[in-house]
DNA sequence: CGCCCGATGTGCT
DNA sequence: GCACATCGGGCGT
């Protein structure tokens, strides 16, 4: 295993310590054409059955078994009917909480994302969760795969040094009619977009 | 830039 | 049935 991929122990922590430590780190996918990655920018924490707006709030069922699950594996729903989420699994086995990677941006594989977002302007490949993904190739195939290895094409790795100025913290997004106190948990963080394009 | 809306399938009530 | 951790196009400001 290469010592720059993120191991299980950066991920078995607190989802509220995991989210905002993901900010700066890279994500990356090697499809059969080439390899794409980029900068983790944007992050969001779903934290146990108490919160609401964690879709584990339901228990555990077929879609949210891999929440239950040990750290670092990727949990993918679909939603929409057409958009895929990556999220990573957080803290002990259990507990079911994830990190659901909002925004990246674009290191690697600009000819590869082109393709996949045919038509979409390049600020706007990758700035949100279903797009990220779709320019990533990332599916329902990936659902409970080991991100602490290279096996499954898609991993996590040390990426630029943050500084902790450079993180806005605020509450999250797309939670609809959440109820309270859960929809206004200040658990969204996103880089400062200048500190990130100064650190590449 | 912002707001509005249609697309489109699955999971849970 | 209906809500949904969304997106992109269209149109007004």
């Amino acid at each position: 295993m290469s010592p720059s991929i993120l191991p299980r122990s950066f991920y078995n922590r607190d989802v509220l310590i995991v989210a905002p430590a993901l900010l700066g780190k890279r994500l990356l996918r090697q499809t059969p054409n080439g390899m794409i990655s980029g900068i983790i920018t944007e992050t969001e924490a779903y934290n146990g059955m108490q919160d609401l707006a964690c879709h584990a709030h339901v228990g555990k069922t077929k879609r949210t078994a891999v929440m239950f699950g040990p750290a670092g594996f990727a949990y993918v729903y679909f939603t929409y009917g057409m958009h895929w989420c990556f999220n990573v699994v957080t803290g002990e086995e259990g507990y079911p909480a994830a990190v659901l990677v909002r925004a990246i941006y674009p290191q690697e594989g600009f000819d590869l994302i082109s393709a996949h977002r045919a038509g979409i302007k390049k600020i706007r490949w990758t700035d949100g969760p279903a797009k990220l993904t779709k320019a990533l190739s990332i599916d329902k195939f990936h659902n409970g795969i080991d991100l602490t290895t290279r096996d499954a094409n898609l991993w996590i790795e040390e990426g630029i040094k943050i500084k902790e100025d450079d993180i806005l913290v605020n509450t999250r997004v797309g939670l609809g009619k959440t109820p309270e106190p859960w929809l206004s948990k200040p658990w969204h963080f996103e880089l400062d977009s200048r500190s990130f394009l100064g650190g590449l």
